[in-house]
DNA sequence: CATGAATGAGAATTCATTCAT
DNA sequence: GATGAATGAATTCTCATTCAT
């Protein structure tokens, strides 16, 4: 696992001594989620085994069920166990910035790429879509917590970016979506088409073609 | 199923006497394609079962079986099938157009979205991507076939105008990349999130909001 | 097929007139019987399919069904068919013997051989063996009129030697049993390991050797 | 199962604490072996059910594959498992002997009855030859194992009586042949024919009638 | 008579889940 | 808490058989 896993520090922590057996103890459900974000992100719900994620978790089969009660609820509860990192830290960043609104998306969608978009929560993005009309609930937590909130973020930069005269009045609806739309699209490719050896150049879904995306959006293609 | 399926005018029909029991042969493989594409787009392949795509088709558990060597073979033709129909038309219709490339990227979208975006074959874009990492070959096939193609389309578009002096010198990969943002999230939207009562509104996703992002990514948000 | 069927001349021919679609006609159950043996032999029961015995036939699916009830009673009919022809040679050759019981043996031997043990029916033989306990009436006749009549025909032929003082008196029964077992043993083996590349040399199991079997044991093998 | 398994002393087994459960896990492989020997050896390879052969074993349908691959796996362990203690103590016997040829060979041919011949493994044996065309590797394995050994062991034998003037010059491999086919033939017979209600007489095939074709091809049925 | 599309019972295999240890 | 042997529902795929043409 590259990096960092969001699960170690999550609500199944716990804060007490961290000695040996009792610190052991307290991870297991964390490390079975992180096994479970991979395993899944990688071969999809169906295709992805319990005994796998299991093994993969250094337990044995019966393990994860002492956690969770079936292989549905392990899923949803990895989506929100990496959500409540996810939305976390994109507030605290949003809250923190300052400057133009121009500025203020360059930074929030580098971080966006830099927290979500190149690690495994990009799969597990990816994941939620091919699944969404298998989980319906799961979907509409999904939607709640993490697609409305981050909508919500770039449509008040985007009307402050109008408010202040620094873009031009526009329909900020349409705005964000085209805000949006690069990033998605990278992080499914990404995890999709873009994992099949020699077919990366649909464009590269770095983070610098990214910011390229951006800066076309911002400024426009015609020549004026 | 509601828009026109790609199945009916396929290969396999003919417009040959049509006399009932012999009728059907010539339909059959066309009907279980059409019920193998809604419910693989609907389900996803490994929650779809063979069985119950032989229902949707009106027929029984063994006659897919007739035609399509396994569930795996079945998938793989409807993607093919789908893509003949698909592929075709659209250079057809870019071998038509002319104008200037503001026009052409306008009118070249406008039909993509008409013919695949808002019908079932955007479902099935978005279950390729869902399932390009368990069918390797058949992802390769995808790419070279509908994603290749579809992107030299536009770049030779984008091209096109650069030369013309119509847009100003820049980035070409990043331009096609941020043109074909928006209609491929708005097609995975469309059977993810989007296909959830009550769940529309993360920009509408329909075809006044394509061409509201496009026309905003060829202006530019910036105040001039 | 290399060695004459024996179906052609079986009681699904017929005398009559014998033009074009006629004969056809009255050819087709000899021609399915044919290369349902063919199959059979080389396959077993259940791993033959019926679609397979009636392409080999020329025919379609549905064909065999309209001469034999189902694949147990063509199979059941291939039996006896076959052992009809056999049979009644048997008999033809053991009527028209003379001289010593021990050219006898050797004559009768040695015509069981050509006639089955080098040809398909001895492939036949082996089948019954293998599927007895799966067809117990079929055996049943396999064994009254092919096992019983041969070992009748072996058993007034040692009397007739003890009686004329051409063998020691011996155990009648014991002797019939070792005479017969070296030829069943080739039949078997033929159409089993034998078949086997490069598996040969367990015996060579053709005539030459079965006739040295005999020998040995007409004249033992303990030094006098 | 009447006969001595000859899986509970096998490598599955071990002697160690035997309490409930934990004592089935070791049990296990060896009843399942068990119970497949007998119902391959009776129905064949195809007409055997996997679930039938659980039940026999006394667990369910699933059971089977936490040992055996498939079906076609389990049927090579029950023929390697079987062969493993006949050829070892076919050879144990055969180092163990001492006296005359002759002597050596009824020691020889009474132990090979008494081991195999009137067990399960005689219909192994049978079941061998049946399938022998649909499992090729397993069968060259069978033919290395356990029939060119024993065919070995037969031939030094008759050679060793041919050496010391016990046997007169003679065609060595016909006299093996001779020698062995009426043993296996009666390891057939009593798995095909033998097996029917009311057909036990085309010769006994019991160890009585074995000893005596054998004296009768040891001392000739022609009269001095 | 012959065809061959369609049927559907049946068999192999998988894997989420349970529970005695 | 943890284990892993066992379960059995679920699913794919096969093929003997039927019957409308």
């Amino acid at each position: 696992m590259a990096l960092g896993s969001p699960f170690n520090e999550s609500e199944f922590s716990n804060a007490m001594i961290d000695t040996g057996w009792q610190r052991k103890k307290d991870e297991r459900p964390g490390e079975i989620l992180d096994a479970a974000l991979d395993l899944f992100v990688e071969k999809g719900f169906r295709a992805t085994k319990m005994e796998d994620i299991a093994r993969a978790a250094g337990v044995t089969k019966g393990t994860p069920y002492l956690y969770f009660e079936n292989k549905e609820e392990l899923f949803k509860a990895v989506v929100r166990e990496t959500q409540v990192a996810h939305v976390t830290s994109m507030r605290e960043r949003a809250a923190g910035h300052s400057g133009s609104a121009t500025e203020l998306l360059f930074a929030l969608l580098e971080d966006w790429w830099k927290e979500s978009g190149s690690t495994r929560l990009a799969g597990l993005c990816k994941l939620m879509m091919a699944e969404a009309t298998n989980f319906p609930e799961l979907a509409a937590f999904y939607y709640a917590e993490v697609i409305a909130p981050s909508r919500a973020m770039m449509t008040s930069i985007v009307e402050f970016g109008v408010a202040r005269g620094e873009f031009r009045p526009l329909d900020v609806a349409a705005a964000v979506d085209a805000l949006m739309a690069p990033i998605i699209t990278s992080m499914v490719w990404n995890h999709s088409f873009g994992a099949m050896p020699g077919v990366a150049p649909v464009g590269r879904h770095d983070y610098a073609s990214l910011m390229a995306s951006l800066s076309l959006l911002l400024n426009g293609l015609t020549a004026r």
